[in-house]
DNA sequence: AAAAATATTAAAAAAATATTAAAAAACGAT
DNA sequence: ATCGTTTTTTAATATTTTTTTAATATTTTT
């Protein structure tokens, strides 16, 4: 996300910069109207902060023209000035949001994820399997176990399925080999025991808490 | 315009009733959580008005509830409350706008109409799709990441707007044949593949980020 | 301790995907 | 209609990734 700052007085850009770099945001930096109108035709912004108060063509001014150019991207308004006559202005202008200086850099980030978020197109609800910290999305084909992203490929993934659906209960390698690899298992091959292996590698061996069991002389077991 | 008002004091809950229908809004009133969430079941609103700290329900949990129910009614939070803390968490709840009391009327009304303004998108959204940087102009049928405009054929355009339709969810071969070439997919041929390869050169080959991404097994991905 | 069952590893075989080139079809302008 | 151009499709080959086999190591049961 790319965030475009326009304020004039060094310290205050340079503290938003920062805070929004830490929140994982790309921000540039204009410190004048004429430039930040210069870097907006030139590049694509997610969205605007902009001072009122600045250099060459004024915050309002530039406002309305960033709208002008995009009306989807929003724009947030930041001034010194407090007063409710300015925030009409700021608003009649087509700026999206108003805060006022001082403030505090939480306050200022929850509301730029506001208006992020209502740029995006919905999402659909995602379809996945859930147990305990462990997710499978089944419309990525992904993992996810914590925090931690893991990705699966197609055998592993349906072997996984296969266990989170039939979590707490002992299938037996017969079992396995009948539904992930539609094959009557013919004791000749021990691709059930590998495909346990790379998915205990992925899903388990960097984790306390062990999904994948094994019950000696029945199977394995998801869970419990 | 319904606005419904979430409000336990009865002189702010009137005053702020009064002054929406001067200004031409249906302005309806609740005095707890749980008749707030009934009205809402029961009616269609556009906008809600909700003070944090109100009987039954809380004002917080209230928010959650309602936006589940339409994501795209904005809610506007109120309160007497105004350290930082209590607007993250309002937003967090999904809150779109907050407003500290006291307040002048003409601010809230200001923060009213740009609420509502977003939420009529007909005139831009509808004419192209937009993905991070990359653009699909479904008037132009052309497609611009960044700076550069990128020229596609029909077939290419037509893969690019479902791929784009379907951001972040595996769509196999089968899918995309379909879709796409109105043909149940008939492994004889490698056209999706082909195409797949075409679009890649044109959006993904002279940028960093890839937005289509193989997930071998299973098909194609856009974004993640 | 021996036997059986399971785990691990590495290499080969197979499958899936990417790329390229050329043929076929569709399109536009004369 | 015909030529030249662009787009779409087919097909062959190159490359990458996954799947499977098989041999060896470790653990569990008898």
């Amino acid at each position: 996300m790319r965030i475009l700052i326009v304020e004039d007085e060094p310290k205050v850009a340079s503290f938003i910069k920062k805070g929004l770099e830490e929140n994982h945001f790309e921000a540039e930096l204009a410190y004048d109207g004429t430039s930040a109108e210069k870097l907006a035709r030139q590049y694509k912004y997610d969205l605007f902060i902009l001072d009122i108060i600045i250099p060459g063509i004024g915050g309002l001014e530039l406002c309305k023209l960033l709208k002008k150019m995009d009306p989807s991207v929003p724009v947030l308004m930041l001034t010194a000035l407090g007063s409710t006559d300015d925030k009409i202005v700021g608003f009649d202008a087509g700026a999206d949001d108003y805060l006022v200086k001082p403030f505090e850099f939480r306050e200022l980030l929850a509301r730029i994820k506001v208006l992020l978020k209502k740029g995006q197109q919905p999402v659909d609800t995602v379809n996945r399997l859930v147990s305990g910290d462990l997710e499978l999305d089944l419309d990525k084909k992904t993992a996810r176990r914590g925090s931690i992203l893991i990705e699966l490929t197609a055998k592993e993934f349906s072997l996984l399925e296969y266990f989170m659906r039939n979590k707490g209960r002992v299938l037996s390698r017969n079992d396995i080999a009948e539904k992930v690899w539609d094959i009557s298992y013919d004791f000749s091959t021990n691709i059930v025991d590998v495909y346990v292996n790379f998915l205990r590698k992925k899903i388990d061996k960097d984790f306390d808490k062990k999904l994948i069991n094994t019950k000696v002389g029945f199977g394995y077991i998801f869970g419990e």
